[in-house]
DNA sequence: ACCTTTCCATTGTGATCACATTATCCTCGC
DNA sequence: GCGAGGATAATGTGATCACAATGGAAAGGT
């Protein structure tokens, strides 16, 4: 199968060349990440791929709060390497609109507004149902019980109170449900979408706690099994509703 | 009411540096481009800037074919300017989906296949009438004898066998509309899913010609000025259909 | 005290160079 | 002739430097 790119590539850096800030180089492991589509992750691909996760990983789990400044050489610093890479990671990031560029040309982790709330929560509950009915028929049972340990994995985040690894579970969930649709245009809108609400959905679960949060996973996992397609399309719908209007409570506060 | 961006900024390109290419620079004019949003456009911005715009241009009416190889250098080279901004651009793009990196690092206009035209279809008939819906309330009468302008250009176009003129003034009534809609994280969607079928799009003109082309866009133009949103979004799916139904035919014969 | 002005640190941008990898073409052996 | 192998050109990537614009702080004047 494989769906795409498996490349082997050493490079990386050319460890001779460096002689700016030393720093020690790799905090960021480049283990736990696996990525949107489920390749199985061998050797380094480019510096440039690296931060991109690594800040994507950020944005997408609660690295950044929503209006926090970004600059290119602070990021540089921390990450051990080059303003280069960074420079590339971060057009690529603007251009998904993970982050945004202003007027000043700062760069910053966007702030919500209503408007970009609503339509956020629109093109979810248009997209992603429709991810979910056409992944269905391509989910085997043991993608079913990788599915379910993700969901095993947001309850126990969540019980633990631990903000991060909910949303990176909650992400996984998700994500490895509409990856098997095999539709990668609409998988990218979609990815865009969380991209948007990530750092907000943090800023609201360290305001409210993870403890009262509801979800239709469970009842997701029993469409799956059942193959029952509409009660699929509901369950994903639901869950959408439900986390986005627990997030719009924080939105609908304050306007930053 | 000035939506965003109207930087001023000198800059762009320190003339007294360049000491590569020569080359005299700007072919590229830099009128006729308006861009999306409807900013009047004044002063110069970044290289950067106009070089997206111009190979956004490129892609989206026609300049383009799929398959097609793009080099950093070359692009450099045809614009005038270093390759350092050309990086910028077409990683913005690539991130768009307009541009593939393949996995030899190779850039090129992706090739369509018949899934991912599948998912644009999807896509634009569920995003397109809905951001002309949210628009509708919002477009005066000027704003229609606008579109209705750019209406008229696309006939022109399509008599003169104009192909990337019919492409643009296309493009332009859409936008004129959707942009309207003031619901920018649609329309980012919306946009990135037109470059992604813009270079067929060329393709199949060129293979078929304009002239037996049809469009809905009369009955929006009824729609809007009736004020009758459900017609509005009847005219802009079907025209959607049509359109793409035509490009279809193109894509399920060969499958570049 | 408060507002203005001047100065300096910081930021993004563009250009250029060095390098590893990949593609392309040419040559040599059979 | 024709295919394999090696030299050569071309490509994306990362690093580094120079520069204009901006932001913020310090100093000055009223």
């Amino acid at each position: 199968m494989r769906n795409e790119k498996a490349r082997e590539h050493a490079k990386a850096g050319a460890p001779a060349l460096r002689r700016h800030s030393s720093k020690s180089a790799s905090s960021r492991s480049r283990s736990d990440i696996t990525r949107t589509l489920g390749v199985k992750s061998d050797i380094t691909v480019t510096t440039h791929e690296n931060v991109y996760r690594g800040l994507r990983d950020r944005i997408l789990f609660g690295g950044f709060l929503p209006g926090s400044a970004v600059t290119l050489r602070g990021l540089a610093e921390d990450m051990g390497v080059s303003p280069m890479p960074i420079r590339e990671a971060v057009r690529r990031l603007i251009a998904e609109r993970a982050l945004k560029m202003q007027d000043n040309r700062r760069v910053l982790v966007p702030p919500m507004t209503a408007e970009t709330f609503e339509q956020i929560v629109f093109a979810r509950k248009t997209l992603e149902p429709e991810l979910a009915a056409r992944a269905m028929d391509r989910i085997s049972p043991a993608d079913i019980r990788k599915i379910a340990a993700h969901d095993k994995a947001v309850d126990r985040a969540m019980a633990m109170g631990d903000v991060s690894g909910y949303m990176e579970n909650n992400y996984r969930f998700h994500f490895a449900i509409y990856q098997k649709a095999g539709a990668e245009t609409l998988l990218a809108l979609v990815e865009s979408i969380w991209l948007q609400f990530g750092p907000f959905m943090r800023m609201s679960y360290n305001r409210w706690g993870t403890s009262d949060l509801e979800d239709q996973h469970q009842a997701a996992i029993a469409a799956l099994q059942q193959k029952d397609r509409r009660a699929l399309r509901a369950a994903i719908g639901a869950d959408v509703s439900q986390g986005m209007s627990f997030i719009g409570e924080t939105v609908l506060r304050r306007s930053s």
